[in-house]
DNA sequence: ACGATCGTATTGTAATTCAATACGCAAATA
DNA sequence: TATTTGCGTATTGAATTACAATACGATCGT
């Protein structure tokens, strides 16, 4: 984006830039680079300097000066510590919070995932159906957990999550091979599946089970279950998750003890009402 | 914006838009109308049809197509439903994401609150301060809870919220006029307080005793203590709150049992470490 | 069958963003 | 202490970009 290179993607043959066809009619570019600024920040979280979001974002100087003051009034970046650098701001907090109001899947399944809670004494958690990731949307931990397994938002890939497996078990064929076609079958751990056979196995395990199963597959020592909750139409759209610690359950015995309370809970949260 | 309309703003003369003289120059309107597009749905969870989005936001209906368009392709729209109206998209979380990893103080104050719901059986929070307003960064629940009093990202007025009392107790006398100055005094409950006079009483009381007490104020028959997190330079920046309920503690046993816990949290998350 | 409303697409106009450049300041370097 | 480097900020001419009116086809409710 931007100068020359800019000038060129706008000519009628556009190369390959990055989605697949976008409408360079359409898409307004200033709002795409003042979200690239924003978005500069996952790959590196903490304040950064107008030329290092630059360069992260693949921006001119310029281009993020302005970006980031915008940005600044709005709230959606801070100053850094001593006036240097800039920060995510808590605006883009309030986003979230609009986001996971408006689903009402999330408020119907808050008290059903508290009960579970309290009921398995393990961390569950609902995430969403995203293609090739899923969200993690509400968490309730149990004990002690790594930070990162308590945040909303954090990502999972599909294709090695067991909410992934799961919704992938509701999904046909034909949509199950796309994702793991489209995905990086990129191991998170030395035991996480990266062969698309593998991973069809334990789909059509799933589809049997009516539960996924998963360990040591994208956490090390990490074993959880996992089942899908479905919309109006049948169609997968989240997944609840119970999840524990290797060193307290055999894989199975984890099954046996907690699957059934994941489906009784997904079950409780499909069809009726519509996510969102 | 946007139009004659615009044309005009953009004279020398800018007559009382909204915030406080906004660099004309440097502010890009098109990444603000985009924003606004977001920020739409905090005043309409849910689907929208581009109208009703244009006249909450105050754009053009094209304009937000485009908008729409965009944030679409970036995934921070969806479609709704049945392909009618937009509502918001995932990515809003990612943003969520990353700025609760990128401060240290919430990494920091993660295992904390964890202990000091475990030991007080009630629920915890860490709050953000952010001027008028505080924002709920980490929340740890304990049994059932209303729906908002789980989301990160909610926010509460700082002059009437156990956090907001607690922080505004660690700012100067001016600070603390300031603030309430510029809030709308709007009572939340029927027992908030909306005198500026009472409420700087109530600093005074949290000075004092170096944690703030408030009930019925955000809402009814909720009691809490808070009290603030201070930075390396003895800036209050956060917030540790407890919050019961008036059914099970009276306001004096409430605080009794737990101001010490929250301040033990509070002192332990303060100084030391810069917060992001 | 009709009318309203939805999301989508097009297009000429001109206002907007772009990016090079310069500036003042603070901190790291020598 | 002198110097350099990098920061955030501000300005400006050029032209790319976004604007908003308009039209279209589909879908729903009457």
């Amino acid at each position: 984006m931007g100068g020359f290179v800019n000038s060129l993607a706008t000519l009628p043959e556009q190369p390959d830039e990055d989605s697949p066809a976008i409408d360079q009619r359409q898409f307004v570019n200033s709002l795409g680079k003042g979200i690239a600024v924003l978005e500069a920040f996952s790959s590196h979280p903490g304040a950064m300097s107008l030329q290092e979001i630059a360069d992260l974002a693949g921006l001119d100087k310029s281009t993020v000066q302005r970006m980031a003051y915008t940005l600044l009034q709005l709230g959606y970046l801070r100053k850094g510590l001593d006036g240097r650098g800039f920060c995510l701001g808590t605006k883009v907090l309030d986003r979230a919070f609009d986001f996971l109001r408006s689903w009402p899947l999330i408020e119907r399944a808050t008290p059903v995932l508290n009960e579970l809670q309290l009921g398995s004494h393990e961390r569950v958690d609902l995430s969403i159906f995203d293609d090739l990731t899923i969200c993690y949307a509400i968490r309730r931990q149990s004990k002690r957990q790594t930070f990162y397994a308590t945040l909303v938002g954090r990502r999972i890939p599909t294709f090695c999550s067991s909410g992934g497996r799961a919704i992938m078990a509701r999904l046909s064929d034909g949509e199950v091979d796309s994702i793991l076609r489209r995905s990086d079958l990129i191991a998170l751990t030395p035991k996480t599946l990266t062969d698309p056979d593998a991973i069809r196995e334990e789909v059509q395990r799933a589809r049997r089970e009516g539960f996924s199963l998963v360990h040591d597959e994208s956490l090390i020592g990490e074993v959880a279950v996992a089942c899908a909750v479905l919309d109006h139409r049948a169609r997968p759209v989240a997944a609840v998750h119970i999840a524990g610690s290797l060193s307290e359950w055999s894989p199975e015995s984890f099954a046996k003890r907690f699957s059934p309370l994941a489906a009784e809970a997904a079950g409780a949260l499909s069809g009726a009402i519509a996510p969102f």
